[in-house]
Formats: structure tokens, C-alpha cells, sequence
DNA sequence: AAGATCTGTCTACGACGTAGACAATACGCG
DNA sequence: CGCGTATTGTCTACGTCGTAGACAGATCTT
């Protein structure tokens, strides 16, 4: 009987390199982009690091916590220059940052959208204020009065994430199949009903995100330079 | 020693008038209006109902499909008149009547724009299909040829979709603390790196979600009809 | 080296979604 | 009216979840 093998079967990924709330983190954002949120249990992510699912919680509160935390961490990928003295086109460089950001992880855009529905602005995790900060002071420094800038950020930034959530609803993950299931699901719907929508299969079939984000944007840019101006 | 008490202990409210899908939902929807959606659990919606869980397998296939049945209920109470000749006034119209449903069903919100992220086009609950159906029927019979009307579409749905998301995050509940609440929270942030936001903070205190509804969709109504009319 | 603090592990509990077997009821048809 | 069939309601049970609390090992301070 060959002797007792020391407790060393886990997943053969990486051994234990000490446990920190980074690291938590990016476990569980690797997680969620791999699996979508469903998987993110404190259990699958304490096995994805080797550890005891207890262990998290040294660096974590609780499972919402992890979801704030990955929000935030996935909002430090946006660079913003809140120095540019070009606000309009630091503004539609953000907008189509941010909706690649949203393309790259687009499990984790539920949670940037719905996590601040159920937390007052005061206590939202810093990171996840950061971009509205720096957005006010890109519009401050560049002329607005706050207050204005506070509506052009309201009317811009909804736009933008209406924007994003609408390219992601005709989003469809696998490319190949994209058309097939396209059609597809649009063939089940009554014709009675829904003439319309299934008449616009192939238009729907090629949406150009990029390109309509950026139309609406000089929409709205040039609608709002010409009702509130910077240094009025 | 009295006779065995027949099996009568149940929640006071309401007996058994039989069970029926639409029952089951609107019990769902007022659950989830009144302690939001974490109190859904078919345990509980079985205990609201005074029957056991799962008897509500008989009408829906599993959870996922009462929150798919909420999001159609609710929006099955907007109205759209796809007849009506002038299409601006309608959408603008259809704008504020979908706000005010938001604000309505806050906790439902977060269901309406997250569900459809995970369920292609073709396959989601006919309900919430509807609103574009006939905003389609309403812009092609306004003289928009289809694939126009699809581009209106999407800017104004997602420009509509997001202010109602940016509104709900600044909304809080309780409007006697509102102000309070609102500047506890501010005052949790650093100063040093949120010079601007807190500043803001009266400003933030008076949101009139109304007015800046309408400005930005006169916006976006007279950008789009700029670049793309009926009848062109 | 000794004590204190920090990190990781284990066990356990209550709540969840839901499969599957059964019982009660309602309904169609003679 | 009664009987067989189909529909509706109930119960038990399983596996998974988040996480509280007790404890053990590792690391740091002095």
C-alpha cells in the first residue's frame, strides 16, 4: 500500500500564492466574464483559487460585496481626461470606451446597471463614481456652471447606457450562428402580430453599434451645446 | 376535547379561488412591488397565495419565467396607439407614460432591462416585444421606410431606457429623509476626490425627472428628424 | 522565544429551486 | 346519475446556496 498522499489533489491551477481582496476580485471577474453571473457563487470561487469558500470572506463582506467590487473593478478600465479642453470630443471618445468596455465584458453590464438601483449615490463603492466625477469636472473646466454640467452628465451618460443596453439585447454571442438564430427566433413569432419585426430580420441582423452610438451622440452634443453653452 | 379543527390555519387572506397564471403573476408583481425582487421565491409566492409551492409549477415552467411573466404584466399596461399621424407627439407621449410606469414599478426595472440580456430577440415573452412592434407600425405608417424606422427606434429607446435608469438611481425612496439621506451619503465621500459631486449635492437634491425627460427627447426628436424624415 | 494578530479551514444551519410520487378534485359522457 | 379520465393540489426529498461560529495554523512584533 503505497503511503498516504499529502492533501495536494486540487485543480492543478496555481498553487497558493496568499489570498488578497485584488486577487479575490479578479478571480471573480475572470469568472464572471468566463461564465456569466450565475456562476459567481462563493463556492465556485473559492475552488477557481484553491481555497476554502470561507476564506473569502476575510476580504470580502458578503457576495454583494464581490459584485460591487467587480463593478468597480471593470469601471477602473475607463480612462477619462478630465483636462481636455475639447469636451465634445473627450465626451464621444468616453462614450465609445466605455461601450468596449461593455462589448469585452458584457456579462458584467447587468451589474453596472442594476447594482446602482438599489444604492444611494452616497454609499456606492468610489470607483463606480469616479467616471461622473471626472465627467463634471471635464464639463466644469470646460466653461458649464455646475448645475449645467450636472444636465449635460444626465442626458449623456443615459443616453450612453440606454445606448449600450440596446446594442447588447441584439447581441447575440456566437458569430456564427448569428443570423441563423436570428431568424430563427424571429420565424416563431406570429406573423399576425408582429409583421414589422420579422419583415426587418436582415436589418436587424447587421447592427452598427459603433456607428449609431456615434450619430446619437452628435444628436445630442449639438443639441445640448445649443441650449446650454460653457462659459454663458 | 373539542373535534379536530379542519385544516383552516392558513394566512387569514383570501381562501382558494383556484389557481390560474394570471393570478400567479399579479400575486408576483405585487410581492415584488411591495418588498422588491429578492422577496420573489416560489416559496414565497406559494405562502402569498396560501398554497403550496409547488402548485405554481402547474402555470409556470420554473422561476425564471414568473419574472419573464412579471416584465410582460407590466408592460402590458403601456399604451400605444401606432394609428396616431403624428408620430412625435406619440413618442413623447409614450416617453413620459413609460416613466411614470418605471417610477411606478421601481423594482421591476431592473427585470425589464436585464432579462432581455440574456434571451435573444426571437425567443423573449411576446408582452415585451409589443412596444416594438408598434412603435415600428407607428413610424413606418408615419412614412419612415422600415430600416429608418428601426434607427429611430433604437436611439429613442435607448436615450428613453436610460434616462429612466439614470432617474431610478438618484431616486430614493423615502421622500421625508430623501434630502438627508441624500447629503449623509454625499458626506461619506472624500473630499479630496469628489470636490464637484459634493458640491452638487442641493443641486442632486432637486431632480425634476419630468422635465429633463422631455428636454432631452425634443433633443433627440428634432436631431432625428433632421437627418432622417418620413417620406423622404 | 513568547505573545498577539492575521489567515485559512471545517462543520453546520436555514433557505432556496425543483424533481417525482401521490391524492384530491373537476369534468366529459354514458 | 355515476364512472373513468384529465386536471389541479400536496408532500417528501435532494442538491446547492450564503454565511455564522469555532478552531488551527501561520506570520509578525518585540
Amino acid at each position: 500500500m503505497p503511503p498516504v498522499e499529502p492533501p495536494e489533489p486540487p485543480p492543478a491551477t496555481a498553487s497558493k500564492p496568499r489570498l488578497s481582496r485584488e486577487v479575490v476580485l479578479s478571480a471573480a471577474l475572470a469568472l464572471v466574464d468566463a461564465e456569466g453571473l450565475d456562476a459567481l457563487t462563493m463556492r465556485r470561487l473559492g475552488q477557481e483559487l484553491g481555497r476554502d469558500p470561507m476564506g473569502l470572506y476575510r476580504y470580502t463582506a458578503n457576495r454583494a460585496a464581490v459584485l460591487d467590487g467587480v463593478s468597480e473593478l471593470v469601471l477602473n478600465e475607463l480612462a477619462i481626461f478630465p483636462e481636455d479642453p475639447d469636451w465634445q470630443a473627450q465626451l464621444r471618445r468616453i462614450a465609445h470606451d466605455l461601450r468596449e468596455l461593455a462589448l469585452r465584458h458584457p456579462n458584467v453590464v447587468p451589474l453596472l446597471v442594476t447594482r446602482p438601483l438599489s444604492t444611494p449615490l452616497g454609499l456606492r463603492p468610489l470607483g463606480t463614481l469616479r467616471p461622473l466625477e471626472q465627467i463634471l469636472a471635464l464639463l466644469i473646466d470646460a466653461g458649464f456652471a455646475p448645475a449645467d454640467a450636472l444636465h449635460v452628465y444626465r442626458a449623456y451618460y443615459g443616453y450612453l447606457y440606454g445606448h449600450i443596453l440596446n446594442e447588447l439585447q441584439e447581441f447575440i454571442v456566437d458569430p456564427e450562428e448569428n443570423e441563423a438564430l436570428l431568424r430563427l427566433g424571429l420565424h416563431r413569432l406570429p406573423a399576425k402580430d408582429f409583421p414589422r419585426l420579422r419583415a426587418l430580420a436582415p436589418v436587424l441582423a447587421d447592427y452598427d453599434g459603433r456607428g449609431e452610438l456615434d450619430e446619437g451622440i452628435t444628436i445630442l452634443l449639438s443639441g445640448l451645446a445649443e441650449r446650454l453653452s460653457p462659459r454663458a
